[in-house]
DNA sequence: TTAATGATGGGCT
DNA sequence: GCCCATCATTAAA
């Protein structure tokens, strides 16, 4: 799923605003992955990742930024995909006024980043996202890209996990 | 260009 | 009380 989501759309509507984005850098977490927040059982915090595959899971970390998933398994399995970088498509003059700064590659190239850009919060967890507001989508044509794997960023257990995803040379991935 | 560091607060043992 | 799926800033090379 990871690889799957990679190409498609992230898009937010919100009253007059539209945001959208094309994902470009994954990460799976698995069942009985230690990394993988939902491994030691539910918690009030992990609880949308043993609910409906296809609803969000968005958590607040490091006491000041969000990160967006994806929950990717059946109910009560536990395991979800975070999206860690877009493509800025729709919207971008309003990503700019949410991150406060101009520089495109700047503005949703990290999985804090995107959900700054986009206004993602508590308010949008455990949502169902295929009907909105808040929407991944594919596009109408299927584009085929390079896919490069790599370790995961930022955990300290199963560091050697080969479960992040990213669009080969994209410029918006948030490490090469 | 890369590496180190401080910010900041909720979650969980 | 420690950990943390991060980021911006500063310092060093």
């Amino acid at each position: 799923m990871a690889r799957e989501l990679l190409g498609k759309f992230l898009i937010y509507k919100d009253g007059e605003t539209l945001l959208a984005g094309r994902i470009v850098e994954t990460e799976a977490y698995l069942r009985d992955d230690p990394a993988c927040h939902a491994s030691r059982g539910m918690t009030p915090r992990n609880t949308p990742m043993f609910g409906e595959p296809g609803h969000s899971y968005v958590y607040f970390t490091y006491g000041m930024y969000h990160c967006f998933n994806a929950v990717t398994a059946e109910k009560g399995v536990g395991e979800a995909v975070l999206v860690r970088a877009l493509e800025p498509i729709e919207g971008i003059h309003k990503m700019i006024e949410l991150r406060g700064t101009e520089k495109l590659e700047n503005l949703t190239s990290g999985p804090g980043k995107l959900c700054m850009a986009f206004g993602l919060n508590r308010r949008h967890n455990g949502i169902d996202l295929t009907t909105g507001p808040l929407v991944i989508a594919a596009d109408h044509e299927e584009s085929a890209c390079q896919i490069t794997e790599a370790t995961r960023i930022g955990i300290s257990q199963a560091t050697e996990k080969l479960w992040r995803y990213y669009v080969s040379g994209n410029r918006f991935v948030s490490r090469k």
